[in-house]
DNA sequence: CTGTATCCCCGGTGATACTG
DNA sequence: CAGTATCACCGGGGATACAG
């Protein structure tokens, strides 16, 4: 995942932001991280219905690197390994919750649709 | 552009949210229409280094779909539109804001980075 | 338990030419 | 001026099997 220049007009700003944490799973591991606590690697999975354990990887992967979450090893043998949000993470704590609540927003003024083509929906 | 419903559980909203911005060019689109006011077909593609007419039309009418924008027929011979953001688009005011500054601060950060891989900055 | 390695597919996007 | 039509590409992500 080589971050991306875009145009550096006005605007070029917002998809830097966009690149973060666009990807995905990565805005759903984020808001779990963000508001459950840290997790680890099992408990994202099934927090998160239908993502495989090469998609956990790979966005973990990326948020890591770009500094907004970290990794750490509690134990060895059995493995075990526990994400978390960083400072700079939590920074985007407001921007997730905004996308949360415009979310929840249309997600209710669209409910009739949502309730036909959600297939995981309960 | 048919609208993907992911998985229901808590952080479903944030992706919802996100697919109304995600592509290519919607945020940068959002952005001018919300800071520089109502534009132009072609003043948007001016505005807007890199992207093709193509995209233009396409990033513009997910957007008009999703009624964060409005398209208006200004005059005929010569045919004239203009493009806007509606009350709902203007919801997402704070949002962009948000992102727009986190990125900025990102952009500033990074900025030895950006200089080298940026082709089309100045 | 916590990953990695491969293979493959599809949709979003770019390039280019055409249209009312 | 404001688009549309076609074609082609490529990389993000799914399925599945393997690994420490």
């Amino acid at each position: 995942m080589t971050r991306k220049i875009y145009n550096c007009e006005h605007g070029c700003a917002v998809e830097s932001t966009l690149q973060m944490i666009s990807g995905r799973w990565k805005s759903v591991i984020l808001y779990h991280l963000m508001f459950d606590g840290s997790l680890r690697y099992n408990e994202l999975q099934k927090l998160i219905p239908g993502i495989t354990r090469r998609m956990v990887s790979l966005q973990l992967k990326d948020l890591e690197k770009d500094g907004l979450i970290y990794r750490k090893v509690v134990q060895e043998k059995p493995l075990q390994v526990v994400y978390g949000m960083t400072d700079y993470g939590y920074s985007l704590k407001e921007i997730i919750e905004l996308l949360y609540r415009w979310g929840e927003d249309f997600n209710h003024k669209n409910a009739g649709l949502l309730e036909e083509e959600c297939l995981t929906c309960n």
